[in-house]
DNA sequence: CTGAAAGCGCTTACAG
DNA sequence: CTGAAAGCGCTTACAG
């Protein structure tokens, strides 16, 4: 059932027309190598009116570079990865570079295979989120087989790739701290807190020293909650472990339920403190259903919050991550990479913006 | 500056060590053609301990197939082609085909310079949101070529090409039959309307026969207007040309500003609908400036709103598009054309969904 | 069932 | 400055 694809025009019969070797025709529509004017219009006169286009696999098949890089995103549809996306695209498409993009679903073994798609595709360079950072080592063979990696928002340690990820401790240790400012002393947080080889948030409540753990190996939601452990510490104020809620996933009904639970509890959290963007809608509706008002009952505070919240919301402050400057970022690093540059990994670490529009006005300047 | 770049083993390799020739390789290797199992075991062995991985470049190069999908949308940051995006790719990843990305912003240059960039990386076959219906003829060539295209939410008349849309009129016209049925008499729109060649607002609303414009030719924001008008024309009523406003592009600022200076006109339009998804935003945040409640002084009605009004705001009939659905159907039609499928050009129209969740209770069951 | 040879459409040394 | 030849890493007829 094989449909006869109209043959598209090659360098040989550009060549032919222009009346010159095909190693010529090729330099002057390759821009490579010398060429007399006079035939470099012949063979651009001849390419034009045979509507001659390059063909992108030879030349990257002789080259050993396709001009791509390969992305694998957890979900290029969720606002999140959209931004970063877009990054991404940006600074590839001012380089002449396309991207090829997948998503893992934070799945460990669709991300894989889409690596393995990508490689054997011939990207230049790969941009990953690492769904999986105990189990993510098999990066390695691909960094040796000569592709460039470079890792966003996550770290795989001990991995020598680029990454670009945001100061989340600092950025919930600011929030929370200034909170407490505020007066707030029963602040609550709502985090997905799933994935980690530090144990349950208990066991991570407990542990004497903070310090010991480098934030770095640590998946964002816990940096979040290692922030927001350090405001409580550095004001000298307990933590109640009823008030942090491990949500388990990226769910805005989860969050709500675990929000409609908290507030119900007596004494009630004064604050609340949104660990992960998805889960602000369903803070948000579980504080509409319980008829509260913003920040007369309770004052929020979000990571991630969606661009709707500024218009909807005027009373709820907001951590800002940098998405499109973690995707461009990245970009560039990659593309650095590409063009040869070597050295040990970089690893950027972006801060994110405290954006106040509430009840807690000082924040704005402390910020 | 170059690296040397670690070389990868070929089937050459492979192939010496297995003790056979490449092309007995390429077949174990490829899948494809005979071999015996004894020889299949030594070849898999040998590319197992050598690490071998098959170079996509090399086999597109000589079967003239890549395995690749093109896409060109707006801006994959948006929402709207963020969930186009993922459903393409859901079911691009189902049939092992890759995906490359590329933003237009809507910008008819840049999108003609993604094409050619994906036409010379030898995609299979090329899903297109045409930011230009006038001038977009340049697509036939590319058909012509043998690489097919899909176009999504527009269409380029006379283009053979397959698409994918949505029923804007219909879902617009419904719409605002509900709420002239819901006792609305002075229903305001604010649409996008940009780019058109009807003309303008004004002489489009003058025009006495609606059914003289074939839809399909319109963007889809002239066609919700066109929904508009029908819907009163239906109900015996009159349409008020101030009340139908032209926002000039997809800008949330804009909007608010119209929408602040609609709503402060006597008398004032009791509903609202606003017919481009990122204006919804502007609107919300003109209502909440003006502090009325909804739907107690105005009902509203948005397309393409954002999920979060559901959790926001329970009083807002959206329209919902079924834009992962319009993605997966894109990349259906695509493939199908890439798999050998000939025949006429299929267009597909897609309903949207009437979603009820306020003060116009009625319009759930009407629908 | 297996292999030698040709070739996909380009670029890259190497002569001239 | 230009061309003949080789070759990138595979797959595809074609013999055997």
């Amino acid at each position: 059932m094989a449909e006869k694809r109209a043959k598209k025009t090659t360098i040989i019969e550009v060549a032919r027309l222009a009346g010159v070797s095909t190693a010529t025709a090729g330099r002057v529509l390759g821009g490579y190598g010398y060429a007399s004017q006079d035939i470099r219009e012949k063979v651009r006169a001849a390419a034009e009116s045979l509507g001659y286009r390059p063909n992108a696999l030879a030349r990257g098949l002789i080259t050993g570079q396709t001009q791509t890089i390969g992305v694998v995103a957890g979900d290029v549809e969720s606002p999140f990865y959209a931004s970063i996306l877009r990054g991404i695209a940006d600074v590839a498409r001012s380089k002449g570079f396309g991207l090829v993009v997948t998503n893992s679903d934070e799945i460990f073994q669709r991300e894989r295979e889409a690596v393995e798609l990508l490689v054997e595709k011939q990207v230049d360079g790969l941009i990953v989120t690492p769904s999986d950072l105990a189990s993510a080592r098999y990066l390695e063979s691909v960094i040796a087989s000569g592709c460039p990696v470079v890792q966003i928002d996550r770290v795989v340690q001990e991995l020598a790739a680029d990454a670009v990820t945001v100061d989340s401790t600092n950025a919930a240790r600011n929030c929370v701290a200034h909170l407490i400012r505020a007066g707030h002393r029963r602040i609550a947080m709502i985090a997905e807190l799933e994935r980690s080889d530090v144990g349950d948030v208990r066991s991570f409540l407990d542990r004497t020293s903070f310090s010991a753990t480098p934030p770095v190996s640590l998946y964002p939601s816990w940096q979040r909650l290692l922030g927001y452990l350090q405001a409580h510490r550095e004001a000298g104020l307990p933590v109640d472990p009823a008030l942090v809620r491990r949500v388990g996933s990226y769910s805005a009904v989860a969050a709500k339920e675990e929000t409609i639970d908290l507030l119900s509890g007596r004494p009630a959290p004064t604050a609340l403190f949104t660990a992960d963007g998805l889960m602000s809608a369903g803070v948000m509706d579980a504080v509409s259903a319980l008829r509260l008002d913003i920040p007369g009952d309770i004052s929020l505070a979000c990571f991630d919050d969606l661009d709707w919240m500024r218009f909807v919301r005027p009373g709820i402050t907001a951590i800002e991550q940098p998405l499109n400057e973690m995707g461009r970022a990245a970009a560039r690093l990659v593309l650095a990479r590409i063009g040869g540059e070597s050295g040990p990994p970089q690893h950027l670490v972006l801060p994110a913006r405290l954006s106040l529009r509430n009840s807690v006005r000082e924040l704005a300047e402390a910020v």
